[in-house]
DNA sequence: AATTGACTGTTATAGCATAACGAACCAAGA
DNA sequence: TCTTGGTTCGTTATGCTATAACAGTCAATT
């Protein structure tokens, strides 16, 4: 992502905030900054040593804080089996997403498709269950690493 | 799980072993046997601690090694939401799976459904990614914690 | 100025997982 | 039988992920 493409998202979720009534205070926006900046997902201890560079000695808390927020704002997702964070591909529209990751190089795709949210949604309410939250990942190997085994 | 559906599990998990020329040793066999013997998902730490009655000290890393064999042979599953091992409903035939998972009382059931599994490979194909590995959970509220809400 | 509520800093601790090394065990061939 | 090599297990130490609990700060409102 270019400097201008962060600059761009985070205006657009400085503007969401606003609108919602959310307070995208200074840690908040510097730690969505940080995860923007990274094409791959970002741990939470790695955003601390980033955020420890500018702000001196910070606790986990503080960053484990403002991933609470972005997440229950929908600017990031957590990917489950990288435990680290990544930014959301379209804050405008809230959704439930996907995630591809690869086993060899760590790349992770978001993807988006409806269909595979109502069958899981289905499945739930066929046995009584309220759906609340998915989490759908597929781990593999990317197409430059299957390459490059071969 | 009654003792005696238990005692036929590890019968069974037995022979597979055998004939894939794979060693369920009395450790493995025991750990197996704890996971059975609950019908909710079991962190590490508590077989652990379960296996330390019988055992006297040990480390994390013998649960873990056993649990390594267990899920490489298709024995029991991860629930990644819950860091928490399951047995697997159908060892007899490996499969991938999907959950349902309460977050109110952490009531999980195993559910298996082919479509959502063949649309998720082929979401990974279209993009290049050679999935190995499904990891497909719902979370929210099951049917009792849902009546009792209200 | 005082109060309130949200946010952040700080310390401590809990929970999950693996690295590294050595001993015990076991199977297979010399 | 003896050795050899591989697998399994015990043990210690450590690293990574996450939260509890409490104190300080700040802004907006009363």
């Amino acid at each position: 992502m270019t400097s201008r493409q962060i600059e761009s998202a985070l205006s657009r979720a400085q503007l969401i905030c606003k609108i919602r009534g959310a307070r995208l205070t200074p840690l908040r926006r510097r730690v969505l900054e940080l995860i923007l900046s990274s094409d791959q997902p970002t741990g939470a201890y790695s955003l601390l040593a980033e955020l420890r560079r500018g702000r001196g000695k910070l606790g986990p808390p503080t960053v484990y804080r403002a991933l609470e927020f972005l997440l229950a704002n929908k600017l990031i997702h957590k990917v489950e089996t990288s435990s680290a964070f990544i930014a959301c591909g379209d804050i405008e529209h809230p959704h439930e997403t996907q995630f591809m990751i690869c086993d060899d190089c760590g790349a992770t795709e978001e993807i988006r498709d409806d269909e595979i949210v109502q069958i899981l949604r289905r499945l739930g309410e066929g046995r009584g269950f309220a759906v609340e939250r998915q989490v759908i990942e597929a781990r593999g190997l990317c197409p430059a690493c299957r390459s490059a085994q071969r």
